[in-house]
DNA sequence: GCCGTTTTCGGCCCGACTGTTTTCAGTCG
């Protein structure tokens, strides 16, 4: 079993807990736990036969690591099994309602609403309100039934996670309105957009102007509730506006005064994690830390309030890059001032992941050089499809070998203000092999095997093949490693951990595709590379001129990876990114 | 149930908004 499916049997225990009314302390060492497993990159049904492994992650003590190797040995949990029986089999599916927590969950369950007599605890829910047996109970005022009625509505035709990109773009909208009354003079993303988790949940927008102090955000307030955009409302109070935009997603909007702004953004940025870390450690100093300010407990003074820098120096540390907040360590590093110094996007010296008309881009080697040279990259590859996947009209070793000519004649018109690598996307044939001869791979740099195709095969088969793939000595990179661009169903899910290994051993780069479609490698795939020494190549993947250099997501996976430019080997120049590579033979 | 620069007991983060409330509980982030 995976660790991510353990950390959700814990995480639905807590829920369970929850609404069984236990002890709320306990409850949270529950999400501790989860949270844990979640996040380490010990394989914990591996480490379950060695109860000092499981010990020594952060948050699981003697009785969770006993609950993990039951977990790992029957793929199941007794209490929240017990729990599920008791209130029914899709109760953890209500708690999804807005509006609907466990209290509420409870109150449900003893009046009778909801049972175990059925797995659909919605569908329960829903003919219990049109019985009319919702009424009368404590709490459940006309509003309240009518807010489940539409929540109800509203999940089943719902949504979800959004794409980072996605988030962005309505981020983008939705300032550009906002900046357009008076008053209102920055607005910026916090929440998981700002910490560059791939998907977002909901979108945190901080607003800041003379409009946004406190008594007078009344027409500021009324401005952001105008937003042409929103579907639905959610909550309109002194300081928050909170609604849906017509694509499903969740914005909160947030006015406040300059003067907080720092302790706004650090507050809004999260993780949650990290702010409760944050705030013990403030506790400790004799400080209290909220939305407004850091302040003495003693008497409420402001310490710091505007700017992050100034709040993480008030309790001792360094700055730390949103990315990385996620209580991982960093609130220690951070303190002892021994922070790694992460990846920035500036860091980026080349990309050598890229496409042509030759294959399915949509712009010359030359117009790729010139725009590269634009976004001031020393050098590019250009690796278009090999044949086989007839869909992108694919090179085959004869117009391969025309196209080395070509890009050595772009390398010398480009006079060295940039040079321009040969190379090609190779794909990973059935049998391991890659779909270009040997002799043709030997004349190119930069040589990436990719899984692309859909063979109807399981996880075994699949990661067999691309072990074989990487054991051709011409590979250099592989690229979209995990599979789970194109390979989106879980079976055929990659052994990672053993690609990486073997790939280590061989001097075979990983790609870390850099365009918000296509993050094929999320955080957690990339510490793992780390931990086993295989080196990182960042690139665009791109197939217009237009989206090379946008990496910004791709950049923000690397520091929440904790990975700096010594991991990254296109953040050195063209002769280090060469050497830096397997060798050729 | 976890954890330890008050360490084997006794703590464990904080405020806004909503609805149903005459002072607060529940949810959310």
């Amino acid at each position: 079993m995976d660790n991510k499916t353990m950390a959700r049997l814990l995480s639905e225990t807590a829920d369970l807990m929850e609404i069984d009314g236990a002890d709320s302390f306990r409850i949270r060492s529950y999400r501790r736990a989860a949270e844990a497993a979640e996040q380490t990159t010990v394989d914990l049904t591996e480490a379950a036969g060695d109860t000092n492994r499981l010990l020594a992650i952060d948050g699981i003590g003697k009785s969770m690591a006993a609950k993990l190797q039951a977990i790992a040995a029957t793929g199941t949990l007794p209490q929240r099994d017990e729990l599920l029986t008791k209130y029914g089999a899709g109760v953890l599916e209500l708690l999804k309602l807005p509006g609907m927590g466990p209290k509420t969950v409870a109150l449900l369950w003893d009046a009778g609403a909801i049972g175990s007599a059925s797995t659909d605890s919605i569908g329960q829910l829903a003919e219990a309100i049109a019985a009319g047996r919702l009424n009368g109970l404590p709490r459940m005022g006309t509003k309240q039934i009518e807010k489940l009625k539409k929540g109800i509505e509203d999940y089943r035709r719902s949504a979800g996670r959004f794409r980072i990109d996605v988030a962005e773009e309505e981020a983008e909208r939705i300032a550009g309105y906002l900046l357009r009354h008076k008053g209102i003079e920055r607005v910026t993303p916090a929440g998981s957009l700002r910490r560059g988790r791939e998907t977002v949940g909901d979108l945190d927008l901080l607003a800041a102007g003379p409009a946004c102090v406190p008594e007078k955000t009344q027409a500021a307030v009324e401005h952001v509730a105008a937003y042409p955009g929103i579907h639905d409302m959610i909550a309109k109070g002194e300081n928050k506006v909170s609604f849906h935009v017509d694509g499903g997603l969740q914005v909160d909007v947030r006015l406040l005064p300059e003067a907080s702004y720092g302790a706004a953004l650090q507050y809004f940025t999260g993780s949650k994690a990290h702010n409760v870390a944050l705030r013990q450690r403030a506790l400790k100093m004799g400080f209290t830390l909220n939305e407004w300010a850091l302040a003495r407990l003693s008497d409420g003074s402001a310490v710091a309030a505007a700017t992050e820098e100034e709040i993480y120096a008030a309790l001792g540390m360094d700055w730390i890059p949103p990315e990385m907040r996620e209580n991982l360590g960093e609130i220690d590093a951070a303190a002892a001032h021994a922070l790694p110094r992460v990846v920035k996007l500036s860091d980026i010296r080349g990309d050598v992941h890229m496409h042509t008309t030759a294959s399915d881009g949509r712009n010359s080697i030359g117009e790729m050089a010139e725009a590269a040279l634009a976004c001031g990259y020393g050098y590019i590859a250009i690796t278009d499809h090999s044949k086989f996947l007839g869909v992108t009209n694919g090179l085959d070793e004869k117009r391969a070998l025309q196209q080395i000519k070509q890009v050595h004649a772009v390398d010398r018109e480009m006079k060295g203000k940039i040079r321009v690598f040969t190379g090609i996307e190779a794909d990973i044939l059935a049998d391991g092999k890659l779909a270009l001869d040997d002799e043709v791979l030997a004349q190119m740099d930069v040589v990436i095997a990719s899984v692309h195709s859909r063979f109807e095969q399981s996880r075994e088969e699949m990661t067999e093949r691309v072990l074989r793939a990487i054991e051709n000595p011409y590979v250099r990179i592989l690229g979209h490693p995990t599979g789970r661009l194109l390979l989106r169903r879980e079976p055929f899910a990659l052994d990672l951990s053993a690609i990486l290994k073997r790939a280590a051993e061989l001097g075979v780069a990983m790609e870390h595709n850099a365009a918000p479609e296509r993050l094929d490698l999320n955080d957690h795939d990339l510490r793992l590379a780390k931990e086993h020494g295989c080196k990182i190549v960042m690139s665009s993947d791109s197939h217009d001129s237009r989206n090379l250099g946008k990496m910004t997501y791709g950049a923000k996976q690397l520091r929440r990876a904790w990975l700096t430019a010594d991991d990254v080997l296109n953040t050195r120049n063209a002769d280090g990114f060469l050497a830096g590579l397997r060798p050729r033979k």
